[in-house]
DNA sequence: GTTGTGATGCTCT
DNA sequence: GAGCATCACAACA
């Protein structure tokens, strides 16, 4: 039996939630305080037939285990020292994930600074730097429901972007299959998405409605 | 402002 | 021992 938060993250196509994840906010009650920014850029990773996901061919492992969890579980997983975040998305067994990849900071933001010692865009404008800037440096809540853990995406608190930008995913093998398909989704003009150019940005209203 | 490159920690083969 | 769903900084314009 899904709650009414965990249907958010299934019955319907991934590529779809990862653009209704477009201007939610994230939130993390860390032991230093409360801090959270609005989500401004995601990745779909669409699972067994995807050749950038990491359970592609229905790859199985201890270390990435959690994608074939529950829609809104957590799969906190490194890459090269850094920590990224994604959240499981369709049914248990599915193993398909939405990569949070930038936040706009919205709260505590002296905190975010500190935990980065950055300043301006560089605090959250990647998926290793906005954990860095939570105050997340390891997978003690990897496979943990959202829901009940104290990183978790508030559905009820949202902002509405003018415009949803699409583009080929960052970072992946672009020789295989997959390496070029549309999945990457950001808030178009909002200064805080990977790679934005200062250019492209709008810096009025920052892509939002 | 933009581009290139080296450091990085860990998992799986 | 390879291969990463990355980041920071130096170099150039």
């Amino acid at each position: 039996m899904l709650t009414t938060y965990q249907q958010f993250f299934t019955k319907r196509p991934t590529k779809e939630i990862a653009q209704d994840l477009l201007g939610r906010m994230l939130v993390y009650d860390g032991p230093k305080g409360k801090v959270g920014g609005w989500i401004v850029e995601t990745e779909a990773y669409l699972g067994v037939n995807d050749t950038a996901s990491h359970a592609y061919g229905g790859r199985h492992t201890n270390y990435s285990k959690s994608l074939y969890g529950n829609p809104g579980d957590l799969y906190i997983y490194q890459i090269r020292s850094h920590y990224c975040v994604d959240i499981v998305v369709q049914d248990q067994g599915e193993p398909q994930g939405i990569l949070l990849r930038a936040i706009e900071p919205a709260i505590n933001l002296p905190l975010m600074k500190q935990n980065r010692s950055q300043t301006g865009v560089a605090i959250s404008n990647g998926p290793g730097k906005l954990m860095m800037a939570l105050g997340v440096q390891s997978r003690a809540m990897d496979g943990q429901p959202m829901e009940k853990s104290p990183l978790k995406i508030e559905l009820d608190q949202r902002r509405t972007p003018k415009q949803i930008a699409v583009s080929p995913r960052i970072g992946v093998n672009l020789k295989q299959k997959d390496g070029k398909a549309l999945n990457r989704f950001y808030v178009a003009g909002n200064p805080y998405v990977s790679g934005m150019r200062k250019r492209d940005s709008d810096l009025e209203t920052h892509g939002w409605r």
